[in-house]
DNA sequence: AGGCATAGTGTTATATTATAACGTATCGAA
DNA sequence: TTCGATACGTTATAATATAACACTATGCCT
């Protein structure tokens, strides 16, 4: 139903974080049981990194952050890359292309791309539920197989806007 | 009108190249004219390395023709960063967020995102024509003020499907 | 024309993002 | 318990992008 309207999801929402990011990890664990996939430390090391904002983080970003925590261990680029690729491939975040940043995804498991509105203002990234129907299906008439869909809408959200005046 | 079919452009065509190009440029030469921009020797170089395929390429692709073509002369990074961003922000060409790199604008002079679908085999990349309409009137259902927008499409075009089939 | 402000260029150095390559450890199945 | 496959750790380096500052060309005003 292309064109159902869809509610942002989280970032320009208030809701229990706390709560939402127990969430999102249980269901991440969940399932990697089903797909019979190792949700090892260091991949849940870097998942709960991006749940604990739900904001995008460069990979060096996470780097530190695990470096911090880590007492006296060295943790080295190729390791944060691994853990996104895999958490990636399994839709349980997504690469934000237009910032060189990573983000948790709202609906993890669902392979398919999603799109976001990112604010200029204040960094926040929202998710959009669904699919972009219209140009997929527009692909599809061309007789495009689609893989991978990326979108990406920079602006100005509606908190930020207030406040500028 | 969102449920309009549109064309692609260009990549996935046959067409005349040579006279695509030389229209092109001369279409920049005009805007930047009447927007009462300097084309420089350099912007101008840029663009038609851009010009000579209707394919992406990297900012170190382009440096590396400039270094050929220029003899003696060396080249640095900031001069081709620099042209770039000048004809981006005209609208004469896009970048393309999930490949890191350029490509030339169809519509030159619209400074509105674009949509592209990608061919991960043949590496062909196709400018739609028009806005996404669909998720543009989303955004703004949601009060997001959008600047720009990227969407980039990824997959295997009609031709790759056919020879791999 | 001369002088000035601005925009564009050139150059060096360096930041940021990402991957190659290779060895070691761990896990789960036979 | 051994084997194959997957994941991890480490070093080095590739690829992409920008900061900072000096110099030059251009357009504009008088």
């Amino acid at each position: 139903m292309p064109g159902k309207p869809r509610p942002p999801e989280i970032a320009f929402r208030k809701h229990d974080h706390r709560r939402c990011q127990r969430q999102l990890l249980s269901e991440a664990t969940q399932l990697c049981a089903e797909r019979k996939l190792r949700l090892t430390a260091r991949r849940r090391q870097v998942l709960e990194a991006l749940l604990a904002s739900h904001q995008p983080m460069g990979a060096y970003d996470i780097l530190a952050e695990l470096n911090q925590s880590a007492g006296e261990e060295h943790v080295a680029p190729p390791i944060v890359y691994r853990a996104l690729e895999f958490l990636m491939s399994e839709g349980l975040i997504h690469r934000i292309e237009s910032r060189n940043a990573f983000i948790s995804c709202v609906q993890p498991g669902h392979r398919c791309g999603a799109q976001f509105l990112i604010c200029r203002d204040c960094e926040q990234v929202a998710e959009l539920e669904g699919n972009d129907d219209g140009l997929l299906a527009e692909a599809d008439n061309l007789g495009f197989a689609v893989d991978h869909s990326v979108v990406e809408i920079t602006g100005v959200c509606a908190e930020c806007q207030k406040h500028a005046g």
